[in-house]
DNA sequence: AAACAACTGCAATCGTAGTGCATTTATTTC
DNA sequence: GAAATAAATGCACTACGATTGCAGTTGTTT
């Protein structure tokens, strides 16, 4: 357990119970969550609690949310870059729209886009739909 | 007005008054714009019918719903390449951090993805957050 | 003109995001 | 250690976009 006391130190978060049953499930997942996933999986939780956990968590640069097009925010734990200044990660997410799940894609990064004169990039992000490995099969 | 009636049936789209006054609009814009946008500029008009109408259009290939990160689903006409089978431009999506406003980068095509072994990309999506050339100024 | 299909508009529902506030828990200060 | 203060939590409630059901309307076909 002392492993996600530090990892929430690390990004100076305070330590609460709460918070630390919110990590640990979030490490345990493989698939991006949203609020609703959480809800439902962890007991004598409180929607709002949760909802202002991962926005703390995500300010701190400890999870990054995703937008799968669903309608519904997922989020998902960060790469270790990423801090409390921003997040630095640039990789895309896969929503599969079979198993309807959510992943990041660590290793396929968002690569450089020509924007038209006088634009100034501050985020990107790449969402590629379809199907993924295990329900190609 | 012709040149309306004739992008409606183009794409196998019943021509109704409706329809026909929403497709104006769109055409004049210059931006991705929201349901409520839509309702908002067009007087006497449901907003189911937009919905509806909207949805049709999309469904057509003649619009194009964007998501932008702001939880509002907001649409664009759409190159003439997409049809009733699908849409098959993959253009870039800006939005603006100041002005809020969603544009098309036409211009800006989204790069080839290398996807892990096993995954099957059906469509993609590339939004980048930023500011835009008259907010930058 | 009757029959049918397509379209429209109102009412209502659903689900997620988000706020306000009172209570609880933790931390600081004396 | 107790009071004061700050942070975190939980409940109630609001706001809003998306979506459906259904009845009424319009348009088309025969």
């Amino acid at each position: 357990m002392k492993e996600l006391e530090r990892r929430l130190l690390e990004k100076q978060i305070n330590l609460t119970a709460m918070r630390l049953v919110v990590l640990d499930y979030l490490v345990k997942q493989t698939n991006a969550v949203s609020l609703t996933d959480m809800e439902l999986s962890l007991e004598k939780t409180d929607r709002v609690t949760l909802y202002r956990s991962v926005k703390t968590f995500e300010e701190h640069g400890l999870v990054h949310r995703i937008d799968d097009g669903t309608g519904v925010t997922k989020f998902a734990l960060c790469q270790p870059a990423c801090t409390i200044d921003g997040h630095h990660d640039l990789h895309v997410h896969f929503y599969c729209i079979n198993c309807q799940e959510t992943h990041c894609l660590p290793k396929a990064q968002i690569p450089e886009v020509k924007l038209p004169c006088g634009y100034e990039r501050q985020e990107t992000s790449l969402l590629v739909k379809g199907l993924c490995s295990e329900c190609k099969k």
